[in-house]
DNA sequence: GGGCAGGGTGGTATCGTTTCCACCAATGAC
DNA sequence: GTCATTGGTGGAAACGATACCACCCTGCCC
């Protein structure tokens, strides 16, 4: 029995005898075998392993992510491998590396800093694919898959507009982010547009500081009568803050959040939104990663199909009561003012 | 320039010349050379890989477990895969055999179910050490890490018949889960206890069936006056369908959750909830894992060291005002009866 | 001065698999 | 009857790194 014959049996199948074939098939079992991943990985195969960069894995955001980016490894065969890096750009390149030294396939990035040159010139030297997701790598030609941050900004602060709100105070918490980035960038350009003034807060990182930020605005001279936040967690420290101040929502200032979250339309009052597809972020970079190690593995080197590069996707409004909505909308069905 | 002397710089350097490690290490610079993990690995070395075996990453239990455990793999110079199931007791034993063929030096695995036959002999014949998290597997020697869900689910048991309660719902969920049903178990025994008649509604598994169920029930003969929710997501179908239909919390239901969520404290009322010590649970799960594979490399083969095998961490009752403890908690800093 | 210790170096077998090639038997075509 | 064709099989090289061993050289001790 040569060992030819027993790869053969493994790989399928073809070219062996029945007998022979339901013989080392017999063996394989009652030895319990199990092939050595190293070797065939050696002998050029793929590994069928993809890497995942993100900020933190317990973050709503990244871990439905994470959900999503692994069914689509999933449906190609292949395991995913997270790691997180609490947006430190230095563990960002640590994890790329060590990624890449086990010879992931192609991996799936969150740049902390879409501007590092670090990074850029250590993505540029990479031999496997990388796709970036939620915030691009500025300059370079990694295709990436974001929601449209600046649009989304632009629609939640024309809203607050149109409810008449002239006081609009943006909380943006971290804000060196690139999304952050872009959704300071497109408030303020809308409010400048409508001739009104910029209120920015950047110092809004917890419960604690929000409470005081918040606290202290309101008692001072022009207060604000809304406040947009820019991000999840921001949201909720606001909510949470107003909640324990008293001041009532959107009676003395209105609420308009950036991100979805699951109980969002279940408080009191409920909370308006921007909704950006998460979901569909994530599945279309998982498929644009495998897109390409497809293509890779089709012709060698004839270089980039004619896939879509950079794909940009659609955000929603979804308007609630704590912005001023409530008449018309989410107490539909309730009757707290029976 | 023997391939050894290239080897031995990439291995710290040892027995190699000043001016030769300084030539080399240049010329690995310049050629932006990898060492290949699959050729080390094929001599022997660990692939310094662990496999994360849970049914959801976009769980906020299990996310933040994958964190946890991610954090504790780093510290030991090893990558975390994360692969789900959905509970699917099929997919769980796919995935293992999967990251068995991977070649994980170890893994940490919630079982979908405690006592599947074709999972204990599964992991029976694995190589490799496995810990079980938030679930044990029955009739095993796989040491685990769990939650006391027994004593958790009495806990507040009797915290609701402390208040006087004598109708208490209980609102499961799924209830295949060993952890729901030891919660479950828990319920009962002290409801019999008590001499308490046991009302379960094992039904509810989105909003729409939280509303239904609740609204029967409350306009029956003999409504419950409290309800107990065993996980997380139907603890918060339950609030949304009590809101939904206007029904006073505490003062006509009271409501007691299990596992607790960021904005339990924050809404109106906010709601009370047993606690789990999630990271905990994580973090020594990791923690006994490396633990063998440590012990396995230092002693090939001197058999499991003494440490304690099943881990069993108490939970703690969070009291909030949905339960009725709102007079002297929970309500204190805010006035909206005022 | 001869041997010996030890730092620095390179040759080569080895890990487990795949793959190229060679080979053997039948079978059928001319 | 010979020659190609085809199905089934095995030998051995190769993937890239490590580690054992052998080797050379320098310096030092007896």
């Amino acid at each position: 029995m040569g060992t030819t014959t027993v790869s053969r049996v493994i790989n399928g199948g073809h070219r062996v005898s029945p007998e022979t074939l339901l013989q080392v098939s017999r063996a394989i079992e009652a030895l319990g075998y199990v092939p050595n991943q190293a070797a065939r990985i050696l002998k050029g195969y793929s590994t069928k392993t993809v890497g995942l960069v993100i900020p933190s894995i317990a973050d709503p955001f990244f871990s439905q992510c994470a959900e999503a980016i692994q069914a689509v490894a999933r449906a190609n065969g292949s395991l995913l491998i997270v790691t997180t890096t609490q947006n430190d750009p230095r563990a960002e390149i640590d994890n790329i590396n060590v990624l890449v030294r086990h010879q992931v396939d192609g991996l799936i990035l969150a740049p902390a800093n879409s501007h590092s040159p670090m990074l850029r010139q250590l993505l540029d030297t990479l031999r496997v694919p990388v796709v970036a997701i939620d915030r691009p790598v500025a300059h370079s030609r990694i295709p990436s898959v974001v929601a449209d941050n600046f649009r989304g900004a632009v629609l939640a602060t024309e809203h607050l507009l149109g409810h008449g709100y002239k006081r609009i105070l943006c909380l943006t918490g971290e804000s060196t982010l690139f999304t952050i980035r872009e959704r300071i960038r497109a408030y303020c350009l809308t409010m400048e547009k409508a001739g009104v003034e910029i209120l920015l807060d950047t110092s809004v990182k917890d419960y604690k500081s929000a409470e005081y930020a918040i606290e202290s605005l309101l008692s001072g001279a022009n207060p604000p009568d809304a406040i947009f936040t820019l991000k999840n967690s921001t949201t909720i420290y606001a909510f949470e803050a107003l909640q324990k101040l008293n001041v009532p929502i959107p009676g003395r200032v209105a609420l308009l959040g950036y991100d979805d979250f699951e109980l969002a339309s279940t408080v009191r009052p409920s909370i308006s939104v921007v909704e950006q597809p998460i979901e569909e972020i994530a599945r279309l970079a998982g498929e644009v990663l495998f897109d390409q190690l497809l293509d890779r593995e089709a012709q060698s080197s004839t270089g980039r199909s004619g896939k879509a590069q950079q794909i940009k996707l659609e955000t929603r409004l979804v308007p609630r009561a704590s912005c001023g909505c409530g008449s018309r909308l989410a107490e539909a069905a309730s009757s707290e003012k029976s």
